[in-house]
DNA sequence: ACGCAAGACTTGGATATCGAAACAATACGT
DNA sequence: ACGTATTGTTTCGATATCCAAGTCTTGCGT
């Protein structure tokens, strides 16, 4: 902020393009270095993947008015749920989403009766969640009606393909969280 | 929705368990055959970067007052822009998001005088966004000021890692377009 | 025991995004 | 030329997300 604004008062006698040639100067730098160039690569890629990813599920749990954010829960339920369910915070983590964002996804799955919230006897500060009943047969709909089992969103992707793909996102994401600690 | 709610009233005479035991074993099915447990580890992560990513972004240029959206305008623009700028729906698409959407990201770009908006002489149906002098000079300030050039977000990722993380990203949102077409 | 720091979750307000529909302006077929 | 289809952009309403602040437990230090 201190590097600026000084284009006709400053410098009378200076040539008037100064400025100008400076900030393309400057931005010739930046451009020829490349600079995050492959970075703003990746953004965009993955800002564009996640996009149609959510489109997608959006579009085969339509007609059950599921959300893709809504479907990841209830599959994190199924596979990992056990015996009491699992905690907002742990749902959230799993999602890669913000506390509040896990708590205001599991109000509406509430209200709509899919999963059930109540709080831990033995620790009363924890909440656990657990797919109900209705929650369960939902899912049983979602994975019967809808084509989830058999089309392949992902199908241009070989196997071993997806999972490096899923290394090196993970990677990125273990990297960025290092720099914020 | 049309083979649920029989657990008590419709089948008096049947085992009272025997939705239960369809629903576990359906769901059981689904589980066992990891059904798109790859797809969903990599929306997971691909939505958990994307979100990292953000933020990031955020941080670098929070004096500035530009969000990572803002950033990979003016850089798009910066890049190839060229003499007449570029068009709303060229951005929108470049930038992987709705059209409405980008209209409205050039709203507050061209309020706050970043940018500049004007419909095509040649082609009245088009607009030509271009970067205005006060952008330029941000733009400027930014990679200067910022650790835009220097600190470097993916550094966990070698360059070939880089490279291959967007070839895969971009070969499967390809392969949804394809898709959607 | 008492009080205070830490952790888990929720509330509230702001904002960015989306899809569908409205609205030009052009192009094209007849 | 005229009406229609097409394309580019915007408006509008709904919604999902985020951050910061607030509430309520737990646990620990003295």
């Amino acid at each position: 902020m201190s590097t600026s604004s000084a284009s006709a008062s400053n410098t009378p006698s200076a040539a008037p393009t100064s400025e100008a040639q400076r900030i393309e100067r400057d931005v010739k730098i930046y451009v020829a270095a490349g600079a995050n160039e492959s970075v703003q690569r990746v953004m965009t890629a993955v800002h564009g993947l996640s996009r149609r990813l959510n489109q997608w599920y959006d579009r085969q749990l339509a007609d059950l008015g599921l959300t893709a954010g809504e479907w990841s829960v209830m599959s994190k339920l199924v596979r990992d749920g056990g015996e009491c369910g699992l905690s907002p915070s742990v749902l959230a983590d799993a999602a890669n989403v913000a506390p509040s964002s896990m708590t205001h996804r599991l109000d509406r799955m509430a209200k709509r009766g899919l999963v059930s919230r109540e709080t831990d006897p033995d620790n009363r500060v924890r909440v656990r969640v657990q797919l109900s009943p209705e929650g369960w047969e939902l899912f049983r709909v979602a994975i019967q009606e809808s084509d989830m089992l058999e089309s392949d969103v992902l199908s241009p992707l070989s196997k071993a393909q997806r999972v490096r793909l899923a290394e090196l996102l993970e990677m990125a994401i273990e990297g960025l969280d290092d720099v914020d600690a």
